[in-house]
Formats: C-alpha cells, sequence, structure tokens
DNA sequence: TTTTTAGTAAAAATCTAAAATATTGTCAGC
DNA sequence: GCTGACAATATTTTAGATTTTTACTAAAAA
C-alpha cells in the first residue's frame, strides 16, 4: 500500500525551487542550467520545465524563448515598487476588514497579538527569529482576513513570496534585540488599539507606514552589496 | 535563415490555452486530458504541462496531482468576490495616479477618451464590439497608469484575465445599443470630470461603481445558465 | 437481494532518456 | 578587425517506458 495521494515531481520541484529562490539560494539574474538542475534535485527535465514554468507565472523566474531560465532579477526599483504595492493593498484590505470585521476577527487579532508578545520564551537567537516571525505573519493575517475577499488574500499571499526575497536579504544579517523586539511590540499594540476603535484613517495610515518601516533598511542593505 | 527569436511551443501553448479558457471554449471544471489537448493544439506532453503549469499559478487551471488538469470552476461566489477585487484595487490606482498623474497623464487620459467616444464609425455589431472593448481598455488602462506602479499594473492585468472569462459569459450574448453606448459615454465623460478635477473621493467611488456595473447583468446570466 | 470488497484490465498521467533544434564560442580566411 | 563556417554546448521536443488511477467484474458479506 502506497500513500493515498502522493505529490508528482513537478509540484515538488516547484516548492524546493521557489523555497531556494525566496531563501536567495541563487544569485539575482542568474542563468539557471538544466544540466544543474537536474543534478542538483535530482529530477529529470519534464517536472523542472513545469516548476519554472510556474515559477515564470509568478514571476520569481524569467523565461527566455530558446534561451532557458533565469532567476528574476532583483533592483532597488522593484524593491520600493513591490513594497508599496504590498502595502497600499495590505491597507485596502484593512479599511475593508474594519468596515465588516465581527466580533471573531476582534477575538483572533487579540489571541495573535498576545502570542507574538509571548515569544521571548525561546532559546536560541535563531529559532526566536524564526518564531517571532511567523507570528509576525499569523498577526498581521489575521487583521486583513476580515476583509473577506479570497482573492485579495491570494493577491497579498502572491505579492509576500516577491517581497520575501528582499526581505530575507536584511533578516539574514539582523540579529532581533530586545529593544527592538520592544518598539516593534508597543506598535502592534497602538495598530490593535485603532483597529479595534474601528478608526480607519488612522489604522490605514499606521498600517502602511508600519509595513514600509524595511524600505530603508534593506535599501542600505542592498546598496552595501553592490558595493561590496 | 531563420527567425531571429522564435518562441519555443510551450509559451505557443500557454497563450492559446489561455486564449481559449478566457474565451469560454472550455466549460468550467472540465477535465483536461492530455490525448485530447495533443490531438487538438497538435503539441506533445511536454509543451502542454508546462502551459498547464503556468496557467495553474494564474488560477485559470487547476492540478490535482497524478489525476492532470482541469479547467477552475466557476460560480457566483467567485464573480462576486474577484469582480470586488478587482474594482477596490482599481480604486486604489486611481487614488494614486489622482496624487502622482502629471500633465502627460492627463492628455493620454482625454486621448483615449476621445478615441472611444468615436467608435461609431466601424462596420458590423461584431467588430464595434471588439473595438469598442479594447478601446475602452485603453482608456482605462490610461486612468491607473498614472499610479506609476508597475507591480500594481501587473496585478490588475492578472485579475482582469481572471474577470474575462465572466465578462465574455455575458458579452457574448448582449448587442450594444446605441443608447447603451450613449450610456456609457456619458458616464466616462464623468469620470474623466471628476478625475481631472483630482476629486480623490468622488472619482475612486464613480470608479468602483463603473467597474461593478456588471456584475449583476452576469449573475443573471450564470442563473440563467445553471438552470436552462 | 443489496452492498461491499477484491481483483483485473484498460486508460491516463507522469517520467526518463535520447533525438532534434537553437544558440554560443572559436578560428581560419579575408 | 570583421565575417562566416564549424564545433561545442544548451535548450527544447518527442516517443516510449513506468506508474498511478479508474472502470469493470465477480465473489463475499450483510
Amino acid at each position: 500500500m502506497t500513500t493515498p495521494t502522493q505529490l508528482n515531481q513537478g509540484i515538488g520541484a516547484y516548492h524546493r525551487l521557489k523555497a531556494d529562490i525566496i531563501h536567495n539560494a541563487f544569485s539575482p539574474g542568474e542563468k539557471l542550467q538544466m544540466s544543474r538542475l537536474k543534478a542538483y534535485y535530482g529530477l529529470g527535465v519534464g517536472p523542472l520545465r513545469e516548476a519554472l514554468s510556474r515559477l515564470v507565472a509568478e514571476r520569481l523566474v524569467v523565461a527566455e524563448s530558446q534561451r532557458g531560465f533565469r532567476i528574476a532579477p532583483m533592483s532597488l526599483d522593484e524593491l520600493h515598487d513591490i513594497y508599496e504595492a504590498r502595502a497600499e493593498i495590505e491597507g485596502l484590505m484593512l479599511r475593508l476588514a474594519i468596515e465588516r470585521g465581527d466580533d471573531a476577527w476582534e477575538a483572533e487579532i487579540l489571541a495573535r497579538a498576545h502570542t507574538l508578545g509571548k515569544v521571548m520564551e525561546v532559546k536560541t537567537p535563531e529559532e526566536l527569529l524564526d518564531i517571532w516571525d511567523s507570528r509576525h505573519q499569523a498577526f498581521h493575517t489575521a487583521i486583513v482576513a476580515g476583509c473577506r475577499s479570497s482573492h485579495l488574500m491570494q493577491i497579498r499571499a502572491d505579492l509576500f513570496d516577491r517581497v520575501e526575497r528582499y526581505r530575507n536579504l536584511w533578516l539574514r544579517e539582523t540579529v532581533l534585540s530586545e529593544a527592538a523586539l520592544e518598539q516593534k511590540r508597543q506598535e502592534h499594540a497602538r495598530l490593535v488599539d485603532v483597529i479595534l476603535a474601528r478608526d480607519t484613517r488612522a489604522a490605514t495610515q499606521m498600517m502602511i507606514d508600519h509595513l514600509m518601516t524595511p524600505v530603508p533598511i534593506i535599501t542600505e542593505v542592498m546598496r552595501r552589496h553592490q558595493r561590496g
């Protein structure tokens, strides 16, 4: 007896490749040579091309006809544009969520904020970063989920994948200090306050600012990388 | 001597399949059998699977591991959600465009509005519909292009592809009457007015309403199809 | 008799490996 | 230094092999 529904290799390749790209295992613009990919992932060209085609649609990879595939380039321009698009869309979703959110939505936000606030009890700095990050993600997702639009949620998730590559550039060389965490905690608390007060204008503006804070830091990291 | 850069079959298959799906050549949820696709498009499984994988990422096709591909289902729920997401995002883009648009932007809007208004001089009703549609599209694109965000433009284009399938359901059984065209023309004129007056609030609200008008009609068409 | 279950054959999807096609790099000839 | 043929390399495609699912039939259990 085998597993009831096993994933085919194309789907597996897609997930592995995507994770590797997002975590900057390849450099931007890098040529993806089939022979290398075959050797590295231990797969045939068929599944690999399927995975790459899917990533082309997500714009993490670019295809040049008869010339194979490349990792999508990164640029300061894209960094700014993508972060802004994300922030504006998340602002829009927050506005809708405030209009539509019910008691369960409010409760979920409070629950996620609480869990995020108690993230100190974990061990190593690396583990702390991982756990903080996933709980931070869950907190923000809980907020915008109130918009009740699966398409907006999807668009947001897709944008997040594209932002992640830039974000990991910065995250890699950052240690979460106690002070930084405390500042974030306060920001989140204020955010929760204005959201629950249903103050749309203040909440969306605060959210957009909050989401844009990493941009100057990542810009700095990218400038440094370009030189060094 | 051959053509300098010729498209590979996977890309060709992607465009043909996408066009066929958008024009409802397949029915929603329909099983896409490889042997049929091979025969119909005259291609091997490789390029077809690449094209389908890309369409999976665009959510026009769904993949079931080891069970092949299906046309993504359609539903009233999705119709409403997708139209709303589109309208809200286009409203957001319009707000940014009003904040950022320059003289060239204003000029382009006026140019497109003018071209759209003079669409009567063409011949058959079918041709009229085609031309009206493409100019209408150009008009709206000119408006939101002022937001200067290539990512938002991309998201909008992707959403448009997904909306198109529903839109064509209605377009197919509609003849553009003189009266309907005149009404649209007036709507567009008012839209241009508030946009050039940089009245953000009125413009975004009018835009959202304008984009949502087809929804009740398409809902009606879908209900009728479900029964008949 | 009806419903499940097990087994088997057919059909379909998936994968591999090798052939076909295109591009890139090299080097002689001008 | 430029051009064009030729070789090398890489991508793309096809065709067949393999695996998985589905459909069908018959036996067993309720």
